[in-house]
DNA sequence: TATGAATGAGGATTCATTCAT
DNA sequence: CATGAATGAATCCTCATTCAT
């Protein structure tokens, strides 16, 4: 059973850093990098603007700090769905997918941030995290190569579908709203199905 | 064939509005909206800061403009590739993802800024481009309910195969390089081969 | 009998001098010599914004010129009004005030405007203007000297009594409403009483 | 006796809070709300730019302050003198306007900021200082119906006769000199006779 | 840790004025 | 006369960051 948080960061040990760090996912990802404010941050973190800068030497490496945060849970979801499925390219495709849904639907607004202001970090800030984040993507490449390998996915394109996937998956969190048309299980089994066929794998029925 | 200008907007008859307009893209599009300056703006077009609001009244109004030659744009290319195109659901779609695509390749700025910097805009600005952007993909969604009704698209969720099929189309915008592994055309390929799989079409071979 | 054209300025033989007079006057008086634009100028008197310096060379010199019109109508009223009334004092001040505050209810705008916005001009022109309104101040003056010589005005204080009375007068201008309590005649009566009554003159009853 | 302090606002508690009051009462008055910049504030109240914004949120809301601490100020030295007075009419009203006299000329900087510049307020703001100001003004107001009432003060205008006479004393603020020819004892002396004499109200002599 | 005060750089925007047509 | 386009200086205000406490 996934865990449904409504923040992304939990207690860190140190007094505020989950709440500057969570506040500072929202900020970033309602307003946008450069549109919100340490000001911003620190309102919604409930402490004084200064004490950012006891937590973060700046707003840069706060920024890449919350992404470490949301990408480490990410990755840890989606392991975690593929070291329980079984062991053939589509069960474990499958469960990847539905993690990597889950997660949007959990954390739509840090998965907004992940994609779209990762290139306001500083050039290793960002390395590390595109690093991060191919490690992420390696998993569903693997996964793409095992059943290219075993002649399950047919596509004749399987260097490129992981990408394709994963951009489908994640774009879910710039309309997905909790009391739309589809629930979170629903939500799941279509990208899953999406990217089956996409592979060009066989389906049920 | 099609063109493959660098620059988006043509000319319209006002001195210096497409030099901004594409200015204003680039800018944009490089810096995000909030990271780009007015200054940024009027040196990529060669003018100056204050002549920028003899053309448009403020920066959001200026996103939003040029936003809308993008989706003009794009529309455009899209319900002409489709004109052109056979009768069959499988070849209307096949050909509407390749204009898109040559789209995105041949204006990747423009597209990554008409899916990030949407949000800056005035709510009324936002609520018409929207409109825009739904009509292009209502020419998708038609497509998919053709072939959804003839029976050769067979997925069990048509109703949303089209935001699915844009969505990853649209990501090229944020890796595409034009001296990549892939050509324009093979791109344009791929994504239609990825688009017909994922709406469980039948496919040559 | 007063005419009382809601408009200060008249046709002057330049084809819009006057519109842009009063506009100035207008904008002046609503927003401040600093806080109206020329660009506000223009839009009042339906001109464009550069035809503006056809006809005065600066902001300031169009305020300057603006202010010498209103003066001058100001000192024609009292100037006329003088030379209508009786010979002894009372009558000359009754009438002088009664004009005065004339063309107060008639140009309260342009009365605002000839008081708090002098400061902004040139000190050439603000010296002349100074000296067109002396001259008027010195009318006053006149009469009370004329019936403090001859025993009419009593008040020890005749050398700033005119003073007094013009500022009182000049006020009406910041409160005026033409739907108030108090029509134009009798606020013409009230206040030619106020001054006989300061100056310590005789009254009826 | 009366403090003549030439600065308007004392300490406040907050470090710098006075000192740009008042640097913003000396470049309002002297160059206007809009003619004066906050850089000008600033330099006045010899701190930086940005750190006017620390203490006032707009230079509008800065404005407003300003004004309520000098409408306090006339406030309470105008009841002060009236409590102070005799219990008859003339006597109170003269010394209201004595004090309201010594304010003007204690203060005269900001007796014009407080007449001229009311109108660039907020709405809320300036509604507020507009009853602000209506309550010194009732002070006035209440003498003269005293008066008015026991037959003392025989004007037959008395409703419009305390506007009158704080117009004429207001006025001192556009003109006065601390060198000039009167002295401050003799400008109260004097403004308070003319007020009992705009009244109609009997006078030594 | 935590905060309020402070600051220099830079943001969007407006302005008076000029110029080419 | 009349105009649209152009510009440099200045406007208010915000920002990330620092510092004293």
């Amino acid at each position: 059973m996934n865990a449904r948080s409504t923040t992304l960061v939990a207690d860190t040990g140190r007094r505020n850093e989950a709440a500057i760090l969570n506040a500072a996912l929202e900020a970033f990802g309602t307003k946008g990098f450069n549109g919100a404010s340490m000001r911003d941050v620190a309102k919604g973190a409930a402490t004084s603007l200064s004490n950012l800068y006891n937590y973060f030497p700046s707003k840069s490496k706060l920024l890449a700090e919350a992404l470490r945060h949301a990408n480490a849970e990410l990755q840890a979801r989606v392991a975690g769905a593929v070291r329980d499925a079984g062991d053939d390219a589509p069960s474990r495709m499958r469960e990847a997918v539905r993690a990597y849904v889950g997660f949007v639907v959990d954390h739509p607004v840090a998965t907004l941030v992940a994609t779209n202001e990762v290139r306001y970090l500083d050039p290793e800030d960002r390395a590390a995290l595109v690093t991060d984040r191919d490690a992420t993507q390696a998993t569903f490449e693997h996964i793409v190569a095992q059943g290219a390998a075993d002649g399950t996915f047919r596509t004749p394109y399987a260097a490129d579908a992981a990408r394709a996937i994963l951009s489908t998956v994640g774009a879910i969190a710039s309309w997905y709203r909790p009391d739309g048309r589809l629930s979170r299980g629903q939500l799941a089994e279509q990208h899953a199905r999406y990217a089956l066929a996409l592979l060009e794998s066989p389906l049920p029925q």
